[in-house]
DNA sequence: TTGAAAGCGCTAACAG
DNA sequence: CTGTTAGCGCTTTCAA
C-alpha cells in the first residue's frame, strides 16, 4: 500500500483508463473491457487479476468515451417548468423510476416559464446526446427541435401540447376538469362564480378557462368581465384578483381556481373572510382534506409515468404517428365547494 | 425544401458532425470548432458561411466527444431521497440554479433511502465524470467514493454527513432545533411529551431524538420508553405510534414530530381526536400557516444553495480542509405548539 | 486567419 | 480465450 516514491503515486485528478488496467493485470485492452461490461469469454482467473487492478486503481468506466463510439448515453433529459413547485415532484420522480427501470438517467431542467431557457436547456440537452427529451413546454414553438427529432431524439410533451410541431403528447383533461369543478358550483346554487388562472399564454390556463366558461353557458349563466383573472400566479396578483371580485355591489360567491399556487392564495384570502365562500381548485393539495379543499385532481406522477413509458416504447423502436393522451380528472368534494351562496343571493 | 432525390435525405438518426459542416461551409474541420465556441480569429464571412452550413445541417454539437478531450464536462450531480418529497424540490431547484449560474447541468438521482441504490447513482454518475456530487447520503460508508475523491470529483454532503470519510457538509441544525422545539412544549406547561421520528439509522432522525432527550432532561423531566417511536415514516407507522403514546393510563399531552412526513400524519391523526393535543413539527409544510401548526423550520433552498456554493468554490480550486456548515432552524408559534396540557395532567 | 494531424478512452471488428 | 487495430467527434498543438 505505502509506496516511497512520492513521484509515482497517482497523480490528484489523473483518472487510470482500461489501458492502465490493462497494463497492470498484464493482459490486452479487450479483456478490461470483456469484464468491465460483464461480457462472456473471460477466463475466471484471468477475470480475478483484472478486477484486482481495478480496485487497486480505483478505475472507473468513461462513460463520455463510450457514449462516444456507442452513439447511445442511455439518459432522457426533463425539461419541467420548477422543481420545487409540489406539482413537479411526483411527476419528476414517476419519470426517474421509468428511467431507472430502462437503465436509464435523468438529467434534470427548470425552464422557470422561459421559452429561452426552455430551449437552451433542450439544446444543451441534447448536446448531451440525450436518447430522449420529456418536455413540459413553457414556449408556444418548438420548431427548434425539428433538426432534433429528425435526429433521433425521442420527445413527449407533458402537461401542455407542443407548438407548431407535431409530437406526442400527455396532458391533463383541463377543459373537462374545470367544466366540471364549475358545474359542481352551479350545482350548489351558484350563480355568480370567478376564476382566478395562470397567464393566458400557458396552454392549460386559457383550456381551463375555456372549461369554465362552458359550464356557465351549460348552466345558462353570463359571464362578466369581472369575474375572470388571468395573469402570474404571484401571491399578491391573486390576492388582488379575489379581493376585487369578491367586492362590489355584485361579488361573487364561488371561486374556481386554477391551479394549486393560485388556490393557495384564495384559501389564504378566504380564511381571512367574515362570510363563506365556495371554492373549488384544480390540483390537489397536501393537507387540503384537513382544509376541507374540494378539488379538481391531477395526479402528476401518473402524467410522468405514461409520458416516460410512451418515450421508451418510441426509444424500443415503436414507431407511430405521434398523438396525444389526455388523462381524466377526478372531482374530490371535501367542503368549500359544497358551501352554498347566502340567501340573499 | 423539397429534395426529389429521396435518398439524399439525411438519413434518420444520423447527425451531422463538425467535419459535415466543414465540408459543407468549404473551410477546415477547426475553423467550425472556432466558430461553434465563439473562439476570435475568424473573418466574418467566414463566419457566416459555417453558420449557414451549421443551420442548413442541423448541426449540434457533440458534447460527449468535447467531454472526452476536455475532460470536465460542466455538469454536477445531485443524489438525493425523494425528488417527491416537498421537502427536497426547493432544494433541488436552488442547486439546479446555482449550477446554472455557473455553466453546470443537474443530474438528478433518487435513492429512496437505499444506501446501494445511492451508490449506484454515485457511481453511474461519475461514470458520466460529473465535475462535482451532492449527496443527502443514505447509506453510512461513503469509502466507496475514495477513489472518485482522490481523481478529483468534488462532494459535498446536505442534511446528513458523511460516513467514514472526510468530507464537506451542509447541515440542519437538527439537535438544536429539535431541543428549541421541545423546551417550547415544556415552557406551555407540558410534562408527558411523545417523539415520533424516522428510522434510527438516518442521521438526523437520531439527532432530533437527542434534541429531544436533552429539552427533556434539561427540565428535569424523564422520558418513558413509550414516549419515543422511531422507524419509518410511513402513515401507518406513524399513525399507530401516535396513537398508541395518545392512549394508556399516562397518555402523552404533546407531540414532537421528527420530519415533514410525520407531521402530517400526526396533524390528521390528532384532527380526529376530541381532545386538543399540543404539537410541534419538524420541517414547515405548505399551508402550515392555515392549519396553525408551530414548526421548527429549516430551509431546504439555502440548504441546497450553501452546499452547491461550496461545490463550486471547491471546482474553483479553493483547497482547503473538509468542513461543516450547520445551518440555524427556526421556530413559527402557529397555535399547535401553544395549546396547554388538560388541567388534570 | 486558417488547417492538418494527433489523440482523449472506449467499443466494434477482426485476427490469432 | 485473448489481443490488435481503427475510429467515434471533438479540441489541442503546431505549422502554414
Amino acid at each position: 500500500m505505502a509506496e516511497t516514491a512520492r513521484h509515482h503515486e497517482p497523480r490528484y485528478g489523473i483518472r487510470p483508463t482500461m489501458k492502465d488496467v490493462a497494463a497492470r493485470a498484464g493482459v490486452g485492452l479487450k479483456t478490461v473491457s470483456r469484464v468491465v461490461n460483464g461480457e462472456a469469454g473471460v477466463t475466471p482467473d484471468t477475470e480475478r487479476r483484472v478486477m484486482e487492478a481495478i480496485d487497486a486503481l480505483g478505475f472507473r468506466r468513461n462513460d463520455s468515451a463510450r457514449v462516444l463510439r456507442k452513439g447511445r448515453t442511455a439518459s432522457i433529459g426533463l425539461v419541467l417548468e420548477d422543481l420545487a413547485d409540489p406539482f413537479y415532484g411526483p411527476l419528476s420522480r414517476a419519470v426517474e423510476e421509468v428511467a431507472r427501470a430502462h437503465g436509464a438517467l435523468l438529467i434534470n431542467g427548470s425552464s422557470a416559464e422561459d421559452a429561452d431557457r426552455e430551449q437552451e436547456l433542450v439544446l444543451a440537452f441534447c448536446a448531451r446526446r440525450v436518447d430522449g427529451l420529456i418536455v413540459i413546454p413553457a414556449g408556444g414553438d418548438h420548431r427548434y427541435l425539428e433538426p432534433e427529432i429528425k435526429a433521433g431524439v425521442a420527445t413527449v410533451f407533458v402537461d401542455r401540447p407542443a407548438g407548431r410541431i407535431d409530437a406526442d403528447a400527455v396532458l391533463s383533461d383541463s377543459f373537462g376538469g374545470a367544466r366540471e369543478g364549475v358545474a359542481h358550483l352551479v350545482a350548489h346554487g351558484h350563480r355568480r362564480i370567478g376564476f382566478i388562472g395562470d397567464q393566458p399564454r400557458i396552454h392549460t390556463a386559457t383550456e381551463r378557462l375555456r372549461g369554465y366558461r362552458a359550464a356557465m353557458a351549460d348552466a345558462g349563466l353570463a359571464v362578466a368581465d369581472e369575474w375572470v383573472a388571468l395573469g402570474s400566479t404571484e401571491p399578491e396578483r391573486v390576492r388582488e384578483a379575489a379581493e376585487a371580485m369578491l367586492s362590489g355591489p355584485e361579488p361573487v360567491t364561488a371561486v374556481f381556481a386554477g391551479n394549486n399556487r393560485v388556490t393557495v392564495t384564495v384559501v389564504r384570502v378566504l380564511a381571512g373572510r367574515e362570510h363563506p365562500v365556495a371554492l373549488v381548485g384544480f390540483d390537489d393539495i397536501e393537507l387540503a382534506d384537513l382544509l376541507g379543499i374540494t378539488v379538481i385532481s391531477q395526479d402528476s406522477a401518473t402524467l410522468g409515468r405514461t409520458a416516460a413509458e410512451r418515450l421508451f416504447r418510441r426509444l424500443d423502436g415503436v414507431d407511430e404517428a405521434p398523438s396525444t393522451v389526455v388523462l381524466p380528472t377526478t372531482l374530490i368534494a371535501r367542503g368549500s365547494g359544497e358551501i352554498r351562496p347566502p340567501a340573499a343571493s
